[in-house]
RNA sequence: GGAGGGGUACCCAAGUGGCCAAAGGGGGCAGACUGUAAAUCUGUUGCGUGAACGCUUCGAAGGUUCGAAUCCUUCCCCCUCCA
């Protein structure tokens, strides 16, 4: 296999590393040979969000330098609950909901990867954990941990404080046991993650060289938090997700849109594939000239979730909201009203608990007190204003709340 | 199983009979300033068409009282120490 830059140099360029196992072995061996790489995802939804797409870009680079993503959907350890990085237990998941999630997971993946020929491969661990038979189990696999080392691990000590169960304690075993698995069917020599996963994932390597004798690497990508502090893909109203019926391409642009200045650079290397050296420049804006960054970052990442056409009209969207013209109307979230049921016109206040601009008329009182609340651009003063239905343009009319987000309504 | 401590709003945390829809902080939302950024400052932060008032809310259910987050009873959950 022919190539000019290991992996290993894009990822460390581009931000992707920070903790690895043997790096010139793995180095070595990712030049040489086709490597099956295993990256775990929580199918607890049926799309991924912002939070998955650091692993995601991450099997898309290593696809792209000819090695083989195995994405592995936790459908059975989903059914007890990785303890890393928690307070508390988390839920468990049915059988038929995992592997719903499982299919809106790989459509969107889809997108990132190659699966045609099994270029990357879905699946899910409950194929392979579900049949276990618990002594079995213990005897093969469990034999081979040791509790002493199992509690000094990281993601265990912070639970230690708050407590643990027995079930989540398994599950490690069980994630080792995935590598073990992977190891043997498909020859899976790199597991990835997130660094909260370094001693799981560190205990299937160990794993396999304890049953088989083999070598197996692992590497981490660091935990990101915003420049702010929020987890990355996180905003007040929740996760942003990839399915755009969650998350409308135009919200997804816009999140990328509104990233902090110290956060553009970074950002631009983990999400995107530019060329790091157009990723520096951009980075390397100052002041409002860093905006075109923050365009450039949004406009590539929608494209890589949504597709040119959906970028290109987020973007376009976008601009014309912030420079004061009127957007397409498909491009916003917009609500339909039906005109018969308010022959006397419709009370804002109502709308905007209609639109889920507000949680309640309170709220929505407070805003309007607060000048928050603009009607086709005008700043709304009157509390109890009724729109009439005179005032609905081709377009419907226009709501926004505070400066940047905006509703359209529209009479049928 | 035994002994002790604790569950208050989105989170942390005060409040131990009326002045409590509940201090303070964080977070959120909005405004000003800006660049759709950050920082800062201001306002606001249970619901009901403003105030007055009413309704729901201090783990759950009952009770005492003119009046309960606060007192009593039972139950549930969490933590610490012991076994």
């Amino acid at each position: 296999m022919m190539m000019s830059e290991n992996v290993l140099d894009i990822f460390r360029e581009r931000g992707f590393l920070q903790q690895i196992t043997f790096e010139e072995e793995l180095r070595e061996l990712l030049a040489t040979e086709e490597v099956a790489v295993y990256l775990g995802i929580d199918p607890t939804a049926d799309s991924l969000h912002v939070g998955h797409l650091m692993g995601v870009m991450a099997l898309a680079h290593l696809q792209k330098a000819g090695h083989r993503p195995l994405a592995i959907v936790g459908g059975g350890t989903a059914m007890i609950g990785d303890p890393s990085g928690r307070t508390e237990l988390r839920e468990m998941l049915s059988k038929e909901q995992i592997e719903a999630n499982a299919r809106g997971i790989k459509k969107q993946l889809s997108k990132y990867l190659d699966f045609t020929d099994g270029r990357a491969l879905l699946l899910n661990n409950a194929e392979w954990l579900l049949p276990l038979n618990y002594l079995e189990f213990l005897r093969e696999i469990g034999v081979h941990f040791s509790v002493n080392r199992m509690l000094t691990a990281e993601c265990f000590r912070a639970r230690m404080e708050r407590g643990l169960s027995f079930i989540e304690f398994n599950y490690m075993l069980l994630q080792a046991y995935d590598y073990l698995h992977l190891y043997r069917k498909y020859g899976c020599r790199l597991q990835v993650g997130g660094d909260d996963q370094w001693s799981n994932m560190l205990a299937g390597a160990d794993l396999i060289r304890r049953v088989e004798g083999g070598k197996a690497y692992v590497l981490t990508w660091p935990l990101l938090t915003t420049a702010s502090g929020k987890k990355m893909g996180k905003t007040e109203s929740g996760s942003v997700w990839l399915d755009p019926e969650r998350t409308s391409p135009f919200a997804f642009y816009q999140y990328w849109r509104n990233t902090d200045d110290a956060d553009v650079e970074k950002l631009l290397a983990l999400y995107t594939f530019l060329p790091m050296e157009e990723v520096r420049r951009l980075g390397a804006l100052q002041g409002e000239e860093i905006n075109e960054a923050k365009k450039v970052l949004a406009y590539e990442v929608t494209k890589l979730a949504h597709g040119e056409e959906a970028a290109a009209a987020a973007e376009e969207a976008a601009e014309a909201l912030f420079s004061g013209g009127e957007a397409g109307a498909g491009e916003m979230p917009t609500t339909q009203v039906e005109a018969a049921r308010y022959p006397e016109g419709i009370p804002l206040l109502e709308l905007l608990v209609m639109t889920n601009l507000v949680p309640s008329k309170k709220e929505g009182r407070r805003l309007i007190e607060q000048k928050g609340i603009t009607l086709n651009r005008q700043v709304v003063s009157d509390q109890g204003l009724i729109i009439s239905l005179d005032d609905f343009k081709e377009n419907g009319i226009l709501l926004r709340k505070g400066k940047k987000t905006y509703h359209r309504v529209e009479i049928v």
